[in-house]
DNA sequence: ACGAACCATTTCCTTACCTCA
DNA sequence: AATGAGGTAAGGAAATGGTTC
């Protein structure tokens, strides 16, 4: 599904620009915030919703890296232990080794070539934010300038990761509840069916003993604490039925009200 | 009103794996 | 059987737009 979602979004980026995308992609690679600026104005220029929908998605495509409009498609591959770049001109067909320090990025998010840096991040910057996540899922200014210095990074860079990080976490969290919803479900889906099971059964008996079922029913009571049935004629408590519903009810309320918590319970 | 921080979503890139010629 | 090319899914870094404080 998710595949399906990126090849369509693909395909979509890769549809012949108007004059008007071109307009925008010239804007967006000048400077990103005066086209957030202009939004405003561009929304109350085109005279339809659905034309601003367009607009604004193809501003975000072609405002991403090797966009149609790029003349140069760059091909990289990242050799870590070379801490070097190749970067293959596929017009010229040269292949051109560039220092690390030329690629990465300065303080502005505006990158050189045109092309978004997709850089990994070493196992030893992983590991050391992992760490830190452990300890805090989110960082103040100050504690952010200072890891990312620690670990040769800028500071947005840092904060994009405990974004990532923080998403990640949530996903995984869903995917649990996820799955304790659905044995919610399974659980008292069997139970439901015992119940109408047990319904059909004491209805039988009803239509084939009328007058034995009465009488017991008039002598079951129902503890105000644990609605159970209590029968004060012989002692007997708890029939099938009221324990199951007295026992279900509040913990069927409480798995989905915090999925997660129905593991404890 | 403005900016910083955050979140949801999307885009792009890399890597691993698979299939096929 | 080995191999290289092409396709695809998954994971992660970064961009983008919206919301909140």
């Amino acid at each position: 599904m998710i595949c399906n979602t990126r090849m369509s979004l693909s395909l979509g980026s890769s549809t012949t620009a108007t004059p008007h995308d071109e307009s925008i992609h010239h804007q967006n690679n000048k400077n990103r915030k005066s086209i957030n600026d202009d939004h405003q104005e561009l929304t109350l220029c085109l005279s339809t919703s659905s034309e601003f929908t367009n607009c604004n998605m193809n501003n975000r495509q072609l405002g991403g890296v090797n966009s149609s409009f790029s003349n140069t498609n760059v091909k990289r591959e990242r050799d870590a232990s070379l801490e070097e770049e190749v970067v293959e001109n596929l017009e010229t067909k040269k292949v051109v080794i560039v220092s690390p320090k030329v690629l990465v990025d300065d303080d502005e998010d505006v990158h050189k070539y045109g092309t978004r840096k997709k850089l990994r991040l070493t196992k030893e910057q992983s590991d050391v934010l992992e760490d830190i996540f452990k300890e805090h899922t989110s960082l103040n200014s100050r504690k952010k300038r200072d890891l990312a210095r620690r670990l040769s990074l800028r500071p947005r860079q840092v904060e994009v990761w405990f974004q990532n990080r923080r998403a990640r976490t949530k996903l995984k969290q869903t995917e649990v509840d996820c799955e304790i919803l659905r044995k919610c479900y399974k659980d008292l889906k069997y139970e439901n069916r015992r119940l109408n099971k047990e319904l059909q059964e004491l209805k039988y008996l009803k239509m084939s003993a009328p007058f034995r079922v009465q009488q017991s029913a008039a002598t079951l009571s129902m503890c105000p604490t644990c609605e159970r049935t209590y029968n004060s004629a012989t002692g007997d408590n708890s029939t099938k039925i009221s324990f199951s519903i007295g026992d279900q009810k509040p913990h069927f309320y409480g798995s989905f009200a915090n999925p997660s918590t129905a593991l404890l319970s």
